[in-house]
DNA sequence: AAACACCTTCAAGTGCACTCTAAGGCAAGC
DNA sequence: GCTTGCCTTAGAGTGCACTTGAAGGTGTTT
């Protein structure tokens, strides 16, 4: 059997993205569907694969612009393996890093919950700030 | 002694944002400093710790519009307190799902890391895809 | 007296990634 | 034959959070 092919309507719902973004995505050059006779986008089960692979990008913070070189470095064949790695690399090592700095500001956010918690049942006194309350936890 | 004041330059320096964004919180009605004779802004280290709670806010992904909504209840007093508490509670739980949602690309993001590896030192068979390699990882 | 840091209002510009409209046209299905 | 879904180019609009500029002013320091 031949393999899948999808139109861009059905292809936007598939992957989550509407058909103005998936044409939008192959205007900056993320995506080559194929077409058939008349010009009409076909995409693949490879696509599918592709764009997911784009989202997972994304979702660690990379850039279209940083999408777009790394795009270019795939087009350009195997000899850029070691750049695409190193790209990739920094990404994650950036993500790591945001989400270092969200777990900092997520734990004073928990302490302010606490500490709303004692106001409510009254087991913080009256007077004591959450400023005051922090001290407790500088370690 | 008195307490330690700045001026607006100075306090933008200490806190990590400029002078335009300060006066731009206060528009919003973030931050309320204080005025001398002349109309001249005064931060106190009461603001320095405020404005730094800003910060852990916006650092876990609120919005300038649920921080005017948190600044409102605040200056309505005591009797907003469980309404604030579930408000930051809300942050923290998406907040906590963005970490979660960001891990889970990070992992994608590590094994095709680890794919190139095999690639460049050939301990993937040239043949193995990315999308093949992943199955290994299915659980 | 000039430089500097601050003040005001109001509006426009920036960056990013879409998102949508306009205005025209083709091809398949009911 | 009409609707639906697709095609094109070009440009405008959206949302968010700043960021800057214009154009005038005041007060303190050198």
């Amino acid at each position: 059997m031949a393999e899948q092919h999808y139109r861009i309507g059905e292809f936007a719902k598939l992957v989550g993205l509407s058909s103005y973004t998936l044409r939008y995505y192959e205007d900056q050059g993320l995506i080559r569907p194929q077409r058939d006779g008349n010009g009409v986008r076909y995409y693949t089960t490879q696509d599918i694969r592709w764009v997911g692979f784009i989202l997972h990008l994304k979702g660690t913070g990379m850039r279209l612009n940083e999408l777009k070189r790394y795009v270019r470095l795939r087009a350009a064949g195997d000899s850029t393996i070691a750049e695409r790695r190193a790209m990739l690399q920094q990404v994650k090592v950036d993500a790591e890093a945001d989400i270092a700095e969200l777990q900092m500001h997520l734990q004073v956010l928990g302490h302010k919950i606490d500490w709303y918690d004692g106001k409510i049942d009254h087991s913080i006194p009256d007077a004591e700030s959450f400023h005051d309350y922090l001290q407790k936890f500088q370690d």
